[in-house]
RNA sequence: GUGGAUGUAGCUCAGUUGGUUAGAGCACCAGGUUGUGGCCCUGGGGGUCGGGGGUUCAAGUCCCCUCAUUCACCCCA
């Protein structure tokens, strides 16, 4: 296409209708959702303070060179948000949320920032919608983020999804088995590839899901063998809960996440026609994230889920309302009586619009096949008589009725059809 | 960031070993029906062949660069 032109930035799109439309949909779905278990909406700005994405962890590559970071006129170190969590918690902080009646829940929904390779499905603007739950460190609130999520996949349409989760352990028995992982893969390290050797100083829990090495792996030690009672009560707890409401969720020893806040759960949900795009949603448990941001420490536990992931996956799309639309079309010499009254019908609460055109007839008739359920057609002979032409271009049936019942019998009859 | 593939009309795509005014289907517009859509028929508009440079008498076609898309890696919210 033109290159002269501008067009999207590499990696963003514009979203055009209907998929604009589903994007709603799926807002209005989650929302919704989340507000009956209690979560109100938060909108954090797009744009934050560096510092706040800071602390997701120093090996992660998010921190490490996929970021939108720039220095703006004023001086000031900003970054588009790439995740949801680490703003969320700032907002937390900052409105003192720690000393509200505790829990609080929160979700969000808008656009995230990343600085990736483009592929199918993966975007440098991508949608996500999550939910976090601060002040309770109970299984069940593990439990209830993932039912909210798998809840809203299954209410949009999708089924079967693949949940697997994990416990990473927390600060009293976590250290021991890092120290274990880095005795068996330093053992190993001829066998490790480049990245992994970075990872085995840096980050060993993530030579796990490394996906060159994954013959390594398998011997690697078990997480399981290593929890505290504490640790294994909780996610003994929280898959119980899971199952109990129905899902299927199976424990992956291999699963950590990409980000370094989390203790204790993480989970991931991803979906047979998604191929490579692996995760529908993920997340997990951060206790004390707060803290890492200077403020008090709290427990809480969350998820991000990716919109048009989820919505490429879904096998049917959302279902599109279909509002009867009113087409008024005009006879030679009468478009402005069409404007009028299109406008008049508007006022009344229909959806209704007319030619601009001043096309003949025919036209407008074909474009009102394409755009309406009705016409009205005015002029002619039975303007001076006070009468329209009301056709059912469904029906292919038409009657005139007189002008000042137009509204009436538009009412009347988009409330059979929709009978 | 690495490697491969692709880029021709709004959309999906043809374009023979380089060779006249670059095609089709769908979509759009008009007419056939001077007051009636969906089907049909006829006609029409719309393209600097992603962009730039090069080779050549001649480039959509060959070469280089660049941009974009896509697949496999990497990574993942």
């Amino acid at each position: 296409m033109a290159a002269e032109g501008f067009q999207t930035a590499r990696g963003t799109r514009d979203v055009l209708w209907p998929e604009s439309w589903q994007m709603e949909a799926m807002r209005d779905l989650a929302l919704s959702w989340a507000a009956r278990f209690g979560y109100t909406l938060i909108e954090t700005p797009i744009v934050e303070k560096s510092g706040v994405f800071l602390r997701l962890g120093e090996t992660t590559d998010i921190v490490q060179h996929e970021r939108y970071r720039f220095v703006d006129a004023g001086g000031e170190d900003l970054t588009l948000r790439p995740e949801g969590t680490a703003a969320v918690a700032r907002a937390f902080i900052q409105h003192g949320f720690a000393e509200a009646p505790q829990p609080v829940r929160l979700c969000y929904f808008g656009p995230m920032f990343r600085r990736e390779r483009p592929e199918a499905g993966r975007y440098r603007q991508h949608t996500q919608f999550g939910a976090e739950l601060y002040g309770s460190d109970s299984p069940l609130a593990d439990a209830e983020v993932i039912l909210l999520a798998l809840g809203l996949v299954d209410m949009a349409g999708l089924k079967q999804p693949e949940a697997r989760i994990n416990s990473i352990g927390c600060q009293v028995c976590r250290p021991a088995y890092r120290q274990a992982l880095i005795e068996f893969f330093s053992q190993r390290q001829d066998q490790l590839c480049a990245d992994c050797q970075v990872r085995l100083r840096q980050n060993p829990l993530r030579l796990l899901d490394c996906k060159v090495d994954v013959a390594l792996r398998e011997d690697a030690p078990d997480v399981q063998a290593f929890w505290c009672d504490d640790c294994r009560n909780h996610i003994t707890a929280v898959i119980d809960l899971i199952r109990e409401a129905g899902y299927r969720i199976e424990r992956d020893r291999h699963l950590v996440r990409g980000l370094d806040y989390y203790t204790r759960t993480v989970f991931e949900v991803g979906h047979p026609t998604l191929g490579r795009q692996v995760a529908l949603f993920g997340g997990g448990r951060y206790d004390g994230l707060t803290a890492g941001l200077n403020g008090p420490w709290v427990p809480a536990v969350g998820f991000g889920m990716g919109i048009e992931r989820l919505l490429s996956a879904l096998p049917a799309p959302l279902p599109m309302p279909v509002a009867a639309r009113v087409y008024v079309a005009h006879l030679p010499h009468f478009e402005r009586e069409g404007y009028r009254l299109a406008r008049d019908l508007r006022a009344q609460g229909f959806a209704a619009d007319s030619d601009l055109l001043d096309r003949s007839l025919k036209a407008q008739l074909k474009e009102a096949g394409r755009r309406a359920t009705i016409a009205v057609i005015v002029g002619g002979r039975e303007w001076a008589d006070g009468l329209v032409t009301v056709r059912d271009l469904g029906r292919a049936e038409q009657e005139t009725v007189e002008r000042d019942q137009l509204a009436n019998y538009l009412r009347q009859k988009i409330q059979e059809d929709q009978a």
